[in-house]
Formats: structure tokens, C-alpha cells, sequence
RNA sequence: GGGCAAGUAGCCAAGUGGCCAACGGCAACAGACUGUAAAUCUGUCCUCUUCGGAGUUCGGUGGUUCGAAUCCACCCUUGCCCA
């Protein structure tokens, strides 16, 4: 199967220039995809791009990831209404050193011929004088095309800062150089990516006469229209210290019927028939949720370890099977901790858990609510547990319900656990 | 520099002297139902609260008024048009 035939039954195909299929099947070619650099750790929306890269790489090609060094600085303005902030030289430096890491950790760098490379722009822009940029680069392309640009376009009435106007030149001289220097002829990205891609092989076409080409991957979705990749208000990040296992097991777990379906094709490396045969065996038993957990299982073993989906497992069952009150005594000390593991903990003495009342506990002795108020109103709302049991604004706590002499788990709603321990 | 328009909660957006902590929608959080889904229904959604209330908001600063998101002045920001 074809590089472009792969990406499209996985329903991550875009939209491709024409002659990217026959150039990709005459032998090995050189393709980018650029990575943002605006955190120090990649989130699970750049691990499509990841996973692009790598059928790439699977298909015979030599795939190269750019961190934005230099496109860092400016900002990219597609998709964006507002102006965005500039980020400062050791901030940039620190995330692109995490996100190096990262990428290095999907791609192969060392399988010869096509081997995987990482570079970055700002190697070749930090010389780059601001007239050297302008004639050199900017002479070939005119205002009228960069208007055109619907991430410009979208900008006119609200407005755009010469910075960003300038970024989908600068993006397009990467690729000029990459092509020029590297012998790059593809770049993918995300759809919104488009505009800025095609910059670059215009430059290329005008400057030197030359051909490259491009592709771009499908918005990620969700079924019901959110946004992809965000969770309890925050990104799910690579970084296990950003996102912990659990959290991040969890998030797949979660996904719908539907999503699973699409994510599973775009986020796992497994084959059509292996797909296909999960899907009839969800279908035919949706309440095992066999997809979501082969979904969940491949891309925490990918992205973290088969040690730590084995823990995301095991606290899973133990939060969220049929555990009760007697099984959580069970639980010796070490296993409390893992499988708390990246929760927020909260220590405070024994006289305070037992002589306080349970809003004063929650809000006051540990910050598990910001205040007595927010705290009482869950509470009302049957929304807050203790050790798995759904507490009453009169609930007392005493000193034999501390697991192991010195643990509360307290819980609001289904999925967001605090430990108390007492010191 | 001149003219015109706009700035309201996380976002969109109504309100144009008292009935305004401010309609509605989205997002978010929780509950019910389920499969730790989705869809649906319900509640919460400026802050604090002893749940009776209290305190701080409508770009900013002053002013008019018993009373201002609403009127006036100046300023700031943004867009459009002209120079």
C-alpha cells in the first residue's frame, strides 16, 4: 500500500497537490512537517502529525521534523483571531529541547537511507538579515497573493500585526531552503496548514523554478463538535509530568463510540484487518468497549511504557470497577500511592480530619475546593465522596475510615480523585 | 491629523436611567440514564457566605443623578473611511 493510499483509508488525507502521489511512487523522498513550539511538550493533536510523519517514514521515506525555532518567535496566525504572544529566547530554547526529546522517541534516526532528521529554522534565520529576508525572499512573492491567504483574510477586519502577516513567508522560506539545501520536496501538515505550505512551493517555483510539493492531514473532531485534545480544561500532553499515564489512559478510554472508530486508524500503526475486526467485535458487544481499550492500550505503550499503562490499568479497575470500601482497606500503603500517583494529595493532622466538619475539610484544611461555598454546593449536588461514598454536608468523618491509619480518598464527580493523607 | 463605528462575564451576544449580578447561546463542571461513552433531561456557572444575605463588575478615569452597563467629559484600544 502507498504512502498516500495508507493515509487515506485511515481517513487522515486532506488534500494533496497533484503529482504527490506519482512523485512518492518513483522512490525515496524527503518530506517535513513543522512542530510549533509553544510548549516545552508536544499534546496529543501534534501526535497526528507525529503519526504522519511515521507512515511516512514506514512507506520508505526520509521524514524530517522541524522545530519552529524562528516560526516560534513570529507566531503562527492561521487559525487564530488574536494576536498572539511572543515568547521569549529561553523559553523557546527550553521547549524546543522537550520537544526534540519527544519527537525522538516516535521516529527512527538511525535505519540508514532514511533515516528520521530534526532541524530547525532558526539555524538558518538567525543570520538572516531583515533586508537580506526582504529581497531575497520577499521579492517573489507579492502582497496580493499573501492577502489572499485565508488565514490573512480572516484577520483584515480585526486586525494582524506585520510580524504575523510576515510568518507565511517566512514558513515558505523553510521550505525553500529545505528543498534547496535538504533536497525536501514534500512538506505535509494540518489542513490549516495549507496556505502557509503552498507560500513555499510558490517561492520555490518562482525563485528558482523548481517543484515541491505538499499534503495535508484532516482536522481531528470529535463527534460531538469539541474540541479534540482537551480534558478537565487542559491539553493532553506527551510529558508524563504534564498529563500522568492514568489521566492520559483515561482520555482514550473515554473517547466515543465514534471517535474511537477515527482515532484508532489515525493514532494506532495497527492494519486495516486489524481495525476492521475490532470494530465488528465492538459493535457487536458496545458495551465492553473493546475499542476504546485497544485504543487506550496502544497509544500509552507508544507513548509512555507497558509498565505504566499496566498501573493506568490496575488504578482504572480499582476506581472505577465495583471497588469498595473493604477492597480500598485492602490496599497496602505502596499501592495507595501508586495508584494516586500524579493525583493532588493534601496532608493535614488527624485531630483536624476528625474534629472539623466535612465542608471546612475540603475547603479549608485541604484545597480540594477553592471554597466552603463551591465545596457545600457539590456536596448538595451528590457530587463528593469519601473512600467511594457519596458524603452528605452532615457526614462526620472519624478515624477508622483513614485507609491504612492515615488515607481519605475524596472524589468529586466520577473522575476527579484528592488524597488526603494525615500527618 | 479629520470623520464614523465599536469595546458587556472563558467565548459569542442582549440590555440603552431604577424591575440588572445583567436575556440567550456555546464552552465548562456536576447529577440522572448508560458502557468510566454518545445523545437526552436536570442543576451550577463573578467572588465570599453561618444559604438569610454580603461584596465587587459592563474598556479606563472623573462627573451628572436619590439611583448609571445605560447620560456627559476626557482618555485608552480596535475597525472602517478621508488626509
Amino acid at each position: 500500500m502507498s504512502y498516500i493510499e495508507e493515509l487515506r483509508w485511515r481517513g487522515m488525507l486532506h488534500d494533496i497537490m497533484p503529482g504527490t502521489d506519482e512523485l512518492l511512487a518513483k522512490g525515496k523522498v524527503s518530506g517535513y512537517i513543522g512542530f510549533d513550539p509553544t510548549a516545552d511538550s508536544l499534546h496529543i493533536g501534534s501526535l497526528a502529525q507525529i503519526m504522519t510523519l511515521i507512515h511516512f517514514q514506514v512507506a520508505g521515506h526520509k521524514p524530517i521534523a522541524l522545530v519552529g525555532g524562528a516560526t516560534g518567535i513570529v507566531g503562527d496566525p492561521s487559525g487564530r483571531s488574536d494576536e498572539r504572544n511572543m515568547l521569549s529566547e529561553d523559553v523557546l530554547q527550553h521547549n524546543l529541547a522537550g520537544i526534540r526529546k519527544q519527537l525522538e522517541q516516535f521516529l527512527n534516526f538511525d535505519c540508514g537511507e532514511n533515516s528520521a532528521e530534526i532541524v530547525n529554522n532558526y539555524d538558518w534565520f538567525k543570520q538572516f538579515s531583515f533586508l537580506d529576508f526582504i529581497s531575497d525572499a520577499g521579492k517573489y512573492i507579492t502582497v496580493n497573493y499573501m492577502l489572499a491567504k485565508d488565514s490573512v483574510k480572516m484577520r483584515l477586519e480585526s486586525g494582524m500585526s506585520f510580524t504575523e502577516f510576515c510568518y507565511q513567508l517566512i514558513q515558505g522560506y523553510d521550505f525553500y531552503y529545505l528543498w534547496k539545501n535538504k533536497g525536501v520536496l514534500l512538506q505535509m501538515g494540518g489542513s490549516d496548514q495549507w496556505g502557509n505550505i503552498v507560500t513555499g512551493t510558490e517561492l520555490i517555483r518562482r525563485k528558482d523554478g523548481g517543484e515541491a510539493f505538499a499534503l495535508t492531514t484532516q482536522l481531528i473532531r470529535k463527534a460531538d463538535g469539541t474540541k479534540f485534545g482537551k480534558s478537565m480544561g487542559g491539553n493532553i500532553w506527551l510529558d508524563a509530568n504534564k498529563t500522568s499515564p492514568y489521566k492520559f489512559y483515561q482520555y482514550w478510554l473515554n473517547a466515543s463510540d465514534e471517535d474511537a472508530k477515527n482515532f484508532i486508524k489515525i493514532f494506532t500503526l495497527k492494519t486495516k484487518e486489524e481495525i476492521d475486526t475490532l470494530i465488528a467485535e465492538h459493535e457487536a458487544e458496545p458495551h465492553l468497549r473493546k475499542l476504546q481499550k485497544a485504543l487506550a492500550d496502544d497509544i500509552t505503550v507508544r507513548v509512555h511504557s507497558k509498565e505504566d499503562l499496566q498501573k493506568a490499568i490496575d488504578a482504572s479497575n480499582i476506581l472505577f470497577g465495583q471497588s469498595t470500601t473493604e477492597q480500598l482497606n485492602a490496599l497496602t500503603e505502596q499501592d495507595i500511592l501508586d495508584i494516586f500517583e500524579g493525583v493532588p494529595m493534601f496532608e493535614t493532622s488527624k485531630e483536624v480530619i476528625e474534629n472539623s466538619d466535612i465542608v471546612s475539610l475540603l475547603a479549608e484544611h485541604t484545597q480540594i475546593f477553592p471554597s466552603k461555598g463551591e465545596a457545600r454546593k457539590n456536596i448538595e449536588a451528590n457530587a463528593v465522596s469519601i473512600n467511594k461514598e457519596k458524603v452528605a454536608l452532615a457526614t462526620k468523618i472519624v478515624s477508622n475510615q483513614l485507609l491504612r491509619g492515615k488515607f481519605l480518598i475524596a472524589q468529586k464527580g466520577k473522575k476527579n480523585y484528592f488524597l488526603i493523607k494525615a500527618v
